[in-house]
DNA sequence: TTAACGTCCGTAGTATGGTACGGTGTCAAC
DNA sequence: GTTGACACCGTACCATACTACGGACGTTAA
C-alpha cells in the first residue's frame, strides 16, 4: 500500500503539514508508523479522521486544550465509563450554549436582511434601526 | 447622572478593566466621553451593549477582526445600503456553517451519552463503539 | 544521474488577544 | 487631611496557535 504521507494528509484535510507536527508534539494526534524505520510518517484513516475533527471544532471556536478533551472521550483508558458519560454531558452543554448564541446572532442578522432594501443610502436603510432596537 | 465608569461596566459585562480599554486601543468600541476633560471614563448604554455583544461573539469563535466587522453593519456610515446588506448575508453564512457543524458534534455527542450505560469499564462501553462508527 | 520535490528535525519567529505592572491622579469617606 | 478605592497611562509580559527557516536526507521523474 502507498504510504499516506504527511502531505497528502495536509491536503485530505486542509491542515497544513507543519500544523500537523504540531499537533503531534502537542498529543492531539498519536505518532503515526514509519514504514522504514525512523523516516516519513504513513497516516491511517484514523488520524484523518481525527485531524477532520480537529479542524471543525477550532472553526467553532473549541480550544485545543477542549478539543483535547473531547478527543480523549473516546480514548481515554484511564477513566471509567461514569467519568467519561460525565464529561460528554458536559461538553454537550457547552456546544448547546454557543448553538443559543449563534441563533441569536443569526436571528439577528436575519431581522437586519430582511428589513434592508439593498440600495440607497444608509441613512434610509432599516439595517441599522434593526440593530439599534434588536440589540443583544 | 453617576458616572458609569470602566469598573462598574467591566462588572455589568464580564469583560476585563484592561480589556475594555485595550478594545479602545483596537477600535472596536468608541472612546467613551470624560465628563471632567479628560478624566475617568464615563460609558453609555450602547457601549455596554456592544461590549456584551463581543463578549457573545468571541464565545462562539469569531476573532476581533471579524466582529469588527459584524460591528460595522452597523456603524459604518461610509458604505451605502447594498454594501452592508451583502456582508450581513456572508455572515450569515458563515453562521450558518458554524451552526452546522455544532449540530453535527452535539449529535455526535448524543449518541454517545445515549449509548453509555454510565458504569462499567471503558472496555464495555458503547459510547467508544459510537464515536468509532460515527467519525466526522 | 541529477534536478526537483518531499520529508526530516529543532528552533525561532509571528499573530492574536489579552493581562499585569508601576507610578500618578482624583475623589469620598472617615 | 489622610486613607482607600478606583481611575489614568504607557509599556511589558504572557499564552495560544501556529508558521517559517535552514540544513540534511530520501525518493521520483526526466
Amino acid at each position: 500500500m502507498k504510504p499516506f504521507t504527511i502531505g497528502k494528509v495536509a491536503k485530505a484535510t486542509g491542515v497544513g503539514v507543519e500544523t500537523i507536527r504540531f499537533y503531534e508534539r502537542r498529543g492531539l494526534i498519536a505518532q503515526p508508523r514509519r514504514p522504514n524505520g525512523g523516516g516519513a510518517r504513513d497516516y491511517d484513516a484514523d488520524t484523518v479522521a481525527r485531524l477532520r475533527f480537529i479542524r471543525q471544532a477550532k472553526d467553532i471556536g473549541f480550544s485545543l486544550a477542549e478539543i483535547g478533551e473531547l478527543l480523549s472521550l473516546r480514548d481515554d483508558g484511564e477513566a471509567g465509563c461514569g467519568t467519561v458519560r460525565a464529561r460528554a454531558i458536559s461538553k454537550r452543554r457547552d456546544i448547546e450554549d454557543k448553538l443559543l448564541k449563534l441563533r441569536e446572532m443569526r436571528n439577528l442578522l436575519d431581522d437586519l436582511i430582511a428589513g434592508c432594501p439593498g440600495k440607497g443610502h444608509l441613512s434610509e436603510c432599516t439595517i441599522l434601526e434593526a440593530m439599534e432596537s434588536n440589540r443583544v
